[in-house]
RNA sequence: GCCGCGGUAGCUCAGUGGUAGAGCACUUCUCUGAAAAAGAAGGGGUCGCCAGUUCAAUUCUGGCCCGCGGCA
């Protein structure tokens, strides 16, 4: 073990009867809705995991649940920032077990409910990302180098990260790079710190097909509940176009909807797309991880969730 | 009917006398403080049909079929 103030530190306790249940699926899977229903009949409490609706104001377009969808359930890690500030795992991790904690102590099963697996696999298996803060103005001059030339800097200045890297993709070359000049040491290895009770994967199986129609279906409501008009709020707001794109989905093809005007038809089209792109994203991560116990309907959650906290 | 243009990967199109490429789509994958982000790899075409010229034709020539525009 070295660089140790490098790492997150905070650790989950225990008591030793303490358990956990994550949902997850892709998106438009009925995540939200299976996870309150659960809540309702186990007396737990739901966490977020769903790296875009921890921002105000981003509700339509991010299908966070409304006040009476929560039926009283209350929840953690919605709205916790202004979209114009960047949001992070590391500080995602922090507030989420600090949530859990929280609900263990009102003798309540926290379920860690979303579709950012990344969010997810960071808070159970307690992925110990190195302490150092985001460096826009860092990255803003390394912006300027070619792809070639950062791969070629981080290859002097850690050969190791540099072999394990994807030597095309500027963003994470950026990113290790930042971590090398500010510790003044290598990128740590992976190290990690799961949580330290049982934890229930449930995962939310649909078909393709199925998916897509849900995706499409939900799109056209989202569009009359007035997600455009959000996307304008945002703007006016002072939220940036560039960081609109950012968000992606349906807040880049809106954002480029108004600003460029890019065809209602086509960003209807494209939002779709990208959509199920995404939901295939999520999959090649959840396929990854064994433990997940996939479900076709909330019955066998059910049935599931009360083995596993007898 | 005549004139012109076109018919190449699922789509939009490049291209060459020596059996073909791009972008998108599709499939698979990566993931160390942006993760709905950022990246990677792969499959796929008897180059409209028939004949001719040629050592060799998707590429040249002729005919035919189909689409588009114009003229009648």
């Amino acid at each position: 073990m070295f660089n140790n103030k490098y790492r997150t530190i905070e650790k989950a306790t225990s008591n030793g009867v303490n358990k956990l249940i994550v949902v997850l699926g892709q998106t438009s899977s009925g995540k939200s809705e299976m996870a309150v229903k659960l809540a309702e009949k186990f007396k737990a409490e739901i966490i977020s995991a769903d790296s875009r609706q921890v921002y105000k104001g981003m509700d339509i377009g991010t299908g966070k649940v409304t006040k009476k969808e929560m039926k009283d359930i209350p929840h953690y890690l919605l709205d916790v920032v202004s979209p114009k500030t960047t949001f992070t795992v590391v500080q995602y991790r922090k507030l989420a077990l600090k949530a859990i904690n929280l609900i263990f102590k009102k003798n309540k099963t926290p379920i860690i409910c979303g579709g950012t697996a990344f969010y997810i696999k960071a808070l159970i298996d307690g992925i110990l990302i190195p302490e150092v803060k985001p460096d826009w103005q860092l990255r803003s001059k390394l912006e300027e180098l070619s792809t070639k030339e950062l791969f070629k800097k981080l290859k002097k200045i850690d050969p190791r990260r540099a072999k394990t890297i994807e030597k095309q993709n500027r963003r994470r070359l950026i990113r290790a790079i930042e971590i090398v000049i500010k510790t003044k040491n290598p990128v740590p290895l992976l190290d990690k710190s799961p949580l330290p009770y049982p934890v229930l994967i449930i995962g939310i199986k649909k078909s393709s097909k199925e998916l897509k129609i849900l995706i499409k279906k939900r799109l056209l409501k989202r569009l009359k509940q007035g997600m455009v008009d959000e996307v304008k709020k945002l703007r006016a707001s002072g939220v940036s176009w560039k960081r609109l794109d950012d968000f992606g989905l349906e807040y880049r093809y809106i954002a480029r909807h108004l600003k460029s005007g890019l065809p209602y038809a086509e960003m209807i089209e494209l939002i779709q797309k990208e959509s199920e792109h995404f939901a295939k994203r999520q999959m090649t991560w959840f396929k990854r991880d064994k433990r997940i116990h996939w479900v076709k309907n909330y019955k066998e959650a059910e049935k599931l969730t009360k083995k596993f906290l007898n």
